[in-house]
DNA sequence: CATTTTTTGGAACGAAAAGTCTAGAAAAGA
DNA sequence: TCTTTTCTAGACTTTTCGTTCCAAAAAATG
């Protein structure tokens, strides 16, 4: 019983999340939301909480859209799965006009240290993604991609580093240093 | 003639460079600004302007403080100045408590694109660091410490990607991560 | 069709923001 | 020493912030 809602809240939560992705935490007001949500204030705060929540669920909804891990843990070469995934976020970068960068990264130079729920969530994200690239490269070594004397936590150490160094960059993208920057790498794992 | 300035505008910059360093730009206000830099409010807009203005002139100020160019252009062999420079960069990042990670991509990350002049800055203080990553490596190449056909501008793209990733990572710092990213991505060099 | 429950848009709230203004204090030059 | 000029502290203004409240509207249940 009770009127239904007249939005899908996850849609809603999306365009959040790009609001926010686009101008940051501060400067993102309430109005600003309203604005671009289509819905009014009092939904806002009755569906999302406050702005605070509002923005910590939209970086959980960041990190779930994310394709880092299925992308790494596809079938076939480890290691093609690894340059497939930087050389094509290289390009994402480049084509991206609205030069949004890494949510996280954003995140974490606004809001970090000082918020601990924000702290967790972009600790937890980094953790996946470098999880991830580890777990690639042990299936790299399975497959005898990668030699066994390799280390693959310092290389997955390494390739996250280097992933969100491209991401900190891609705020005033250059293609060539970015591709060079990838490619050079990415030879690491020749 | 005239009563002359209480303060040093210099010392007072350096102190709004913290603030905002620590902060970010949007949640430092004016109000921080007068209990922190301890001067009056009138003094501040007195001396620099706006807050924007006095946001662009600190960012002037940390590009002015910054060591890279001139660790890089020592006297000496280059891959050393190189290497010394990462590696201390990363435990200064690690001993630093209050985690304030790089002034660049904490501006870049909260307020670019979308405000012109400070993408300038940024992107000059990035090109600046580049450049002299790529000059320290054609020294290199010419003291026989880097072999002639590798690329020095593909290696310094390289390099201040590695360095901002650092920094971006310096957030939620992790020494394992940090170190072995380091002395992984300087193995490029041998 | 009526009742109930929840959503909705917009008005309203107090707090805090950036920036301005004014009165007085202090230093430099005559 | 007296005048002039600039600096300083803090009150003030206007705007905008995040949040709450309220009356009307709409869907689901009986």
């Amino acid at each position: 019983m009770g009127r239904t809602k007249e939005f899908d809240p996850d849609t809603v939560l999306r365009a959040a999340l790009d609001l926010f992705w686009h101008k940051g935490y501060e400067a993102t007001s309430i109005q600003d939301l309203v604005d671009h949500l289509g819905i009014g204030r009092a939904s806002i705060y009755a569906t999302f909480g406050n702005k605070h929540e509002l923005y910590l669920k939209a970086l959980q909804r960041y990190r779930e859209s994310d394709t880092v891990v299925s992308r790494l843990s596809q079938p076939g070469s480890a290691i093609a799965a690894i340059r497939a995934l930087l050389h094509e976020r290289v390009e994402e970068i480049l084509a991206d006009s609205d030069r949004k960068g890494c949510f996280a990264i954003n995140t974490a130079a606004e809001c970090l240290p000082g918020d601990d729920q924000l702290t967790r969530q972009v600790e937890a994200a980094w953790n996946t993604v470098e999880t991830a690239f580890i777990g690639a490269l042990y299936r790299a070594q399975a497959q005898g991609e990668l030699a066994a004397d390799r280390d693959p936590r310092a290389l997955g150490g390494f390739l996250i580093t280097v992933l969100e160094g491209l991401y900190a960059l891609a705020k005033v993208p250059d293609s060539q240093r970015l591709r060079d920057a990838t490619r050079v790498a990415l030879s690491i794992l020749d």
